[in-house]
DNA sequence: TCAAAAATCATGCTTTTAGAGGATTGATTG
DNA sequence: CAATCAATCCTCTAAAAGCATGATTTTTGA
């Protein structure tokens, strides 16, 4: 009996290629491609699946998110996040959701391979290349953020000052400040430039 | 006679899902691929090749001089380049740099094979998506950018003061901030975060 | 070769950030 | 109920960034 798989990507090509990658291969079987969260949702409704591919960046709510609906609804289905470089991230947020494991975009064959069977098997499966390729200053994790905390993000990264996020979000500007401190603070950065560029690197604006 | 195709990218994925999609298709053969810019070029000198798919973001360089180089030392063949929704910007300088099109990754089999068609005529191709789909505050065009104020932008966006970059890079205080303001200017932003919002989501960063 | 562009430096001024050290309120939750 | 945490506000200081204006010297490309 073969592995029943749904893989969940907005990226045509990502889909086709996963698809190609895994249609010669014996014991593995799509059942189901999706391009968005509800499709996604909808079809493990009225389809068995043993392994879905959860892309991180999906155009209606992050992979995190579906990942917990996942788990939530149909504990009996077993996630691998799809992620790419920058997201790597994220990853540790979709293992404390309930992934079993991680793809990266790059990876060849043989690692899809491995994974399914880890994965299937009960384990997780972790990309070798997680730790060793983490680039420029990247977090260990994603940190937890307030509500609070993500509106100003963004709207520093529109490039209003403090003064002008106080006005926006009717506070005063040392909350904004404090606000800003602890975003410094979370990401383990002393300024603005490199606050940005990790939220960036993470999706978060 | 079949239209040659070379795709450049360096996510075995997309290679695998163009090859898939490509394949069962008339008048279309993917005749090689590459996942790094030399191999791509070392293909090009051994083998015939009519359309050439690059990928903005390869390991060693990037897309934009590697399509330079392409039209350099093999102006017959037509180039395409592959991006993603953030790499939009970047479309611009390809096409200044000879490309006769540009497909964004998400495109489908359609798209695909219209762009082939276009560009094998001697025509180009736009995904009708690029201006439309333009999320927040991208410029028109990514702006062109001297060598100097590259290595500023980088060193801004790993989190250094104008202080320790003039240190690093052994010049004045004042002309590391003389470059910071051109940065602004070209960028048409009037702060850091702004600055780096954009160059991270053009790939700059 | 010659003009444009890039890279270099300076001065003075204002605004914004970063950093430290608090303090109060309200909601959540074990 | 007590503890925790988010959100709010405060003062003060120093550092950094933003803005204007202007100038000199290399590079480089047409």
């Amino acid at each position: 009996m073969s592995v029943k798989i749904l893989i969940v990507d907005d990226h045509p090509l990502v889909l086709e290629g996963l698809k190609s990658l895994l249609a010669d291969t014996e014991g593995v079987q799509v059942v189901g491609t999706a391009s968005n969260a509800i499709d996604a949702i909808t079809f493990l409704k009225n389809n068995e699946v043993d392994i879905a591919f959860l892309d991180i960046n999906l155009p209606d709510i992050s992979g995190i998110d579906l990942c917990k609906k996942v788990k939530d609804q149909f504990p009996e289905v077993k996630t691998l996040a799809l992620s790419t470089f920058n997201e790597r991230a994220y990853v540790s947020r979709m293992i404390q959701n309930g992934a079993s494991g991680y793809l990266i975009k790059s990876s060849g064959k043989e690692d899809i391979l491995e994974a399914i069977e880890q994965v299937q098997a009960g384990g997780y499966f972790m990309n070798v290349q997680f730790d060793q390729a983490a680039p420029t200053g990247a977090p260990k994790t994603v940190p937890f953020l307030t509500r609070r905390e993500k509106e100003v993000l963004v709207l520093i990264a529109e490039g209003l000052t403090n003064p002008q996020i106080a006005e926006q979000l009717f506070i005063s500007v040392t909350t904004v400040n404090s606000h800003r401190q602890n975003l410094l603070m979370k990401f383990e950065v002393s300024n603005t430039a490199s606050l940005i560029k990790l939220a960036a690197g993470l999706g978060l604006i």
